[in-house]
DNA sequence: GTCTATAAGTTGATAGAC
DNA sequence: GTCTATCAACTTATAGAC
């Protein structure tokens, strides 16, 4: 009986069974805690919101978190980040090709169909945004910078004499929360109609300075 | 972020002076203890923030927050009451007889210094004003009102016709989103400076509709 | 100023899914 | 046989009492 020849090459990689079939699982579990953590965090912010809370309304055990996320802080970090790609990504998106007054006006809808599909994504932003201590500025600032430059470009493209680094913030401000007076105190209005108003509030900075 | 266990007695009232002496005294540790709480929560939001930081910050010991205040929810509701008192006051008495234009750029001049000189409350109100949760939404509505409500009437002077429900919230947002931005990246600008800039921005609403 | 009751973040050990 | 979810115990921080 021939002895096999001396291996010539590496032996194969030991397939991960199932590779497929874990990954799917630890996906799923991880959207639910995501979204629980989402709407938990919405209403109580961070330091206010418990483990026990977000794992009850995921329907996981609080164990999950940290076979998935390894501290509370972690899972807050990738809910921002989780927050941010969809924000940043249908923001910068909007503009779809247009250019001038069509270009802000694609962003301004955007950000405002956010705050009426997403709210619990918005209001966590508008809450943890704006908290300048040393605790989150770190972890939040890429955040927001990546938010306010896509205002900045917009207007800059269409105004290349704005003074875009105020007035992008400006017209951010200007959206973000006249969304949340539309969504919550006026609901039934249309968003070409909100989208409207917005637009004409801050059209002057689509032009020469005056 | 623990909560209290059950009251075994009744909460101390909140106390009536006896005699001016001792208002005096009570009064000025109940500032020391506003003005320590105000920076901490502003920093690390309502649950974030532990009575011992706060009492160690204002000097005192943690039992005169509950003499003073009576528990950490009313601390934070008188803090609010607080900080908006003096919102409301320095807005509301911004525009001093002027009308029309002026008297915007009063008002936005006001809060730009308000986020400049005042950023503990302006942090403050800015993180909490957004949660719209049920926890706090029935002691901060009415504080939300009565911003925006100042900035409704002077535009709704100004300029009869504009759509103040949705642009006053607009311009309220462009201000104090561009004053935050001021504030952190660009303090070297003046307020005049950004004031003027803030103005442009939003100047169409006092003009007819486009 | 100190103490207590308690809530909540974290951590293995174990059962279960794939 | 691996990887994931669960559960119970541990540890720390903290609101409120005295």
């Amino acid at each position: 009986m021939p002895t096999p020849p001396p291996r010539t090459t590496t032996p194969p990689e030991p397939v991960v069974p199932h590779a497929d079939g874990f990954a799917a699982r630890r996906a799923a579990t991880s959207q639910q805690i995501l979204q629980a953590a989402a709407q938990v965090m919405a209403d109580r912010g961070y330091a206010g919101t418990s483990l026990d809370a977000v794992a009850e309304l995921a329907g996981v055990a609080k164990g999950s978190i940290y076979n998935n996320f390894g501290s509370k802080e972690r899972l807050f970090e990738a809910l921002i980040a989780h927050t941010m790609d969809r924000f940043s990504a249908t923001l910068a998106a909007a503009p779809d090709g247009r250019t001038g007054a069509a270009a802000l006006e694609a962003v301004v809808s955007a950000l405002l169909v956010e705050v009426r599909d997403n709210p619990a994504g918005t209001q966590l932003l508008a809450a943890e945004l704006f908290r300048m201590g040393r605790t989150w500025q770190e972890s939040l600032e890429p955040v927001r910078e990546r938010i306010v430059s896509v205002f900045r470009e917009v207007i800059a493209q269409a105004n290349p004499a704005a003074d875009v680094s105020v007035v992008g913030p400006a017209v951010f401000g200007a959206t973000l929360i006249a969304g949340l007076e539309w969504r919550t105190f006026q609901p039934e209005r249309t968003l070409p109609d909100i989208t409207g108003v917005v637009m004409g509030s801050v059209r002057s900075v689509l032009e020469p300075a005056g």
